[in-house]
DNA sequence: GTACGTTTCAATCGTACGTTTGACAAAAAA
DNA sequence: TTTTTTGTCAAACGTACGATTGAAACGTAC
């Protein structure tokens, strides 16, 4: 059919913008790009909101089944290092980010955007599609680090998260030192790979003052 | 000058509505919550670019100076762990973000907006202002931790910022867990009393492979 | 009190936005 | 063939935006 190559015109055009402008962009402009006509947003998608997130679904629903793919497959191994359920949680965001063919960096810039957003519907795709990864995550890693309390491990996952989503946000954010070598985000394996140990040493930090350890025994109440 | 209170005003209100809407906010809305005329904005910031750059300068910049003071004060007092160090520079954030008086969370919501905007002056604002502070902090981590190359130390640093601003963005992005223990970022007091080991622990990370070591003598060439 | 720079105000400018419409063609179904 | 559905298109809709204007009100110095 003419029209998939429609739909997915102005899917591939949307996300280009939103990475380069944020949802701001116009649907004029997103339009122009994919070089279809401007009502043709509204006939597939209904409305702007509905193809942002469509834009964030096309990719998210794919990322987040192969972690939690990964995260099984790292589970029945044996294998159950942070590093490992770490590495389920971000290698698959890295795999998409350097492939080309799906989004590549393009649409981590596009979901690191979502992220911090304001907009209503936008969060609301946001966590619906993240839900259920965070809170797999969070008792997996919850039995690797019995002593880490369930709310603290909420918070350092949420910290993992706003680092990933920062440092992929855009080269723009980074490139503000002079003196010093700076990073090159434009390759987000660069940050993955850098990510990683740096995330895994918090996890596995001294609870702060305050926040009562877990005694393996007294989990349940 | 009654001309004062009506910048006040703007800025208080624009601060406000950046910190629940984002900077979309339309003039309209800013003034008419300020109770000013809508030309004031453009009278006295020219623009409203020229009111988002006064809005986060108003803040930003005794925030900094604060941060400045303190991690020299630290290095002055011969502390030079990394906690201390960390603590220079989140604690003015904290402090400014649980006094009412000044910007309250409020504007710490509008930084931490600010930090993934994709707008250009917005980006060029906050670098402005955030550039020396970078540069000292990132001097005096790699004083006390010597063994981290520089360009890690950047990267490190980023991530620190990263988790920072996504935590404070908002509490919409962590009230996502039904499971859990919903953390209440509401309160920045608890962000950062949870942040702070954490970074300190990721800092001290060994480093990702393929990142060599630098030894005390090569840090020349 | 008059003159002058500063600040406020209502009104309006032009522009860009998301969305809707109705005509039209092409394919599918009857 | 007729009818219906599906998709595309140019044009326009109403709204909201940031910015500007010129006149009025204010404070202040002479």
């Amino acid at each position: 059919m003419a029209t998939d190559r429609t739909k997915e015109a102005i899917l591939q055009a949307a996300e280009e913008l939103f990475a380069e402008v944020g949802f701001s962009a116009s649907m004029r402009n997103i339009t122009a790009r994919a070089g279809v006509n401007l009502a043709a947003v509204n006939y597939h998608y209904g409305s702007k909101d509905g193809l942002i997130r469509a834009v964030l679904a096309r990719r998210l629903q794919p990322l987040n089944r192969m972690r939690l793919e990964q995260l099984a497959a790292t589970e029945a191994g044996g294998n159950t290092s942070v590093e490992s359920i770490l590495d389920a949680f971000i290698a698959p965001a890295l795999e998409l980010s350097t492939d080309e063919e799906q989004g590549g960096a393009r649409f981590v810039r596009v979901l690191a955007r979502s992220y911090t957003d304001p907009t209503e519907s936008i969060q609301a795709c946001v966590q619906e599609q993240y839900a259920e990864v965070l809170e797999r995550f969070t008792t997996a890693v919850r039995q690797v680090l019995p002593d880490v309390p369930a709310e603290e491990l909420v918070w350092r996952l949420h910290f993992l998260q706003g680092s990933l989503s920062y440092t992929m946000a855009g080269p723009d954010a980074m490139s503000l030192i002079a003196t010093c070598p700076s990073p090159d985000v434009s390759v987000p394996e660069e940050a993955a790979r850098r990510l990683v140990p740096f995330i895994a040493a918090g996890l596995r930090a001294p609870l702060p003052k305050g926040v009562a350890a877990r005694t393996p025994a007294s989990s349940g109440a």
